[in-house]
DNA sequence: CGCCGAGTTGAACTGAATCAAGAAACGTGG
DNA sequence: CCACGTTTCTTGATTCAGTTCAACTCGGCG
């Protein structure tokens, strides 16, 4: 638990009984490879600290379905939308690698938000972490052409864009599996 | 104020003191149309309750510049990831039209949050309903086509829409203002 | 009254989608 | 551990939405 109590302490330093407390509601769990974590319609139960692994976030649909995030090994993931208001997900979440994760549940969650010190404090952290998150990508898709989002994405995250599908990337930075393939004969 | 207490309420029942002291942090202000709130390079020193009026959040850049969201009355306003962080923001806010708003600088509200047993709760549910919005709108601007979009936009704010010039809808919707012409002639 | 920015319209161009087919990689069962 | 079938990736040809450049109209403001 060790990285999770790492995330949380850069957030803000816990005092022990507050750890304590958080990590006693841990749940320790494994994903086998492309194992769906959570079906739209369904409610998000849970929190993920991802122990190492892949998860992707994407919306089905019937032929190539959307893409739109993942998450890696040392970071948290979530429907969090879904998470935060107990409302059924329109998303779903698949392991893309093998992954472990610490899980915590909602209510769990709730309990330390509301009885610690640092818990809230915690929470509007994370809320801030995932928002500055989602605003950077949203000037990216306005601003930037696909193969600048690509060329980003390969800058930033070298070896962990080797284990995803390229389709599941082309259709993350927005455009085809075909458009992807092109720009990439052209770099290289 | 009441707008703002409302707005404060829905989140969670604040207690008459946390209220007072909260109140006791808000400074009325007025911008005249089209005038810059934030540039780019400054600190974001405040959050914007908007008791009246419109906010353009928009990279400038030397042709057109990038228009990538709206504030109207009864929502905040903010370059929210400069505020957090009290950093360099890397966009600009303007009015577009008269615009009245409250406002409270970043240290009240961290003492807001710290001294009082509403404050990051309430700092934690803003971050989280902004983070709903910017995800949102991260999978409109990767499923839907820019007429879905327009239309979109049209059907949530049909009114405020009229106030803003085509331009910078355009913009948003990730077009040009050409491009929004056709669609519109297509349209109607 | 004249000017300037906003909006529209036209024509040529381009990045990416789509449809289609083949090559390569992957994994599952024998 | 190989063989087969399925999925992923690539390549080509065509089509299309939206860009760019340019010219023109309109409305508001000094």
């Amino acid at each position: 638990m060790d990285k999770v109590k790492a995330y949380l302490n850069r957030i803000n330093q816990l005092e022990e009984n507050e750890w304590d407390f958080f990590a006693s509601k841990l749940e320790n769990y494994e994903y086998a490879k492309k194992t769906i974590i959570l079906k739209t319609g369904a409610i998000e139960k849970y929190i993920y600290f991802i122990e190492y692994g892949i998860i992707r976030y994407f919306v089905p649909e019937d032929t190539n379905d959307l893409t739109f995030g993942f998450s890696f090994e040392n970071d948290i993931g979530s429907a969090y939308d879904s998470f935060i208001n107990q409302a059924p997900t329109n998303y779903q979440l698949e392991t893309l690698t093998d992954t472990q994760v610490w899980r915590i549940a909602y209510s769990d969650l709730m309990d330390f938000y509301q009885n610690t010190k640092s818990g809230n404090h915690i929470g509007r952290v994370i809320g801030e972490q995932l928002y500055i998150k989602a605003i950077k990508r949203e000037l990216s898709l306005l601003s930037e052409t696909a193969e600048q989002r690509y060329e980003k994405l390969f800058h930033d995250r070298p070896k962990l864009i080797q284990q995803i599908p390229l389709k599941y990337i082309a259709s993350y930075i927005g455009i085809t599996p075909q458009a992807l393939s092109r720009i990439r004969k052209q770099i290289s």
